[in-house]
DNA sequence: TTGCTATATATAGAGACACGATATATAGAT
DNA sequence: ATCTATATATCGTGTCTCTATATATAGCAA
């Protein structure tokens, strides 16, 4: 179950695995459509989003590859494991019931 | 806006006010109200409940005072002030702004 | 050729905060 | 007399995100 003192680190870590879920990304790019897919609501900050890709696939749920293509930057691309999209399954299944019960408590009281 | 770094916190509080917006509780009675609403999923321990109350009375937010009634232990009723009539009002809304966005992503991608 | 901006990755240090552990106190039950 | 539930409080630890800083390159403009 996904606990209160979790939520960061989740809601972090779901993001990027959905980005991944749509096919590989480098590091930057996958900062750059978070934040343009939430309009603007979700920014990661790279201080945050490094760390935590090298989390992720530290714990094999995504894996990096280094490109170096002609007149471009070397670039890590960051694709899914089988583990990484079990996980974002699951993740996803532990939001929805957060959420169901967030608004339960906090729409029942309301009133 | 609710912003991903602060999810944990913002939780907490919108959780304790949700709660005193029916009417006045005790600390202890928030923990065990909390959790009976939710079937277990949230869990109060009063390491991090004590601190919230004091940091929310702090903010203004809400309002405790001390009752002693006789055969009962000496207990501290908190109730919501209007300021934190209104941040409750405020956070639901940026809560559901927040899930509309994150779900938007989520489901989004993942398919 | 120098400097600026965007792209791209990385890490060290600081600060916030929830948690576990521990402490104190009392009422009621066994 | 002891245990459990009720009730509040705080300290220390660990985790995690952020800010700041560092490195590197491509493209463009002055």
């Amino acid at each position: 179950m996904l606990d209160i003192q979790n939520l960061s680190r989740s809601c972090n870590e779901v993001l990027i695995l959905s980005m991944l879920s749509s096919g590989p990304h480098h590091g930057y790019q996958l900062a750059l459509e978070i934040e343009e897919n939430s309009r603007g609501a979700f920014r990661f900050k790279h201080g945050t989003l490094y760390p935590i890709l090298h989390k992720l696939e530290n714990d094999g749920l995504i894996r990096g590859d280094w490109l170096e293509e002609e007149g471009k930057r070397k670039r890590k691309s960051y694709r899914l494991t089988d583990a990484g999209r079990r996980r974002l399954t699951r993740q996803i299944v532990e939001w929805s019931e957060f959420f169901e019960r967030f608004f339960n408590i906090v729409v029942e009281t309301k009133r």
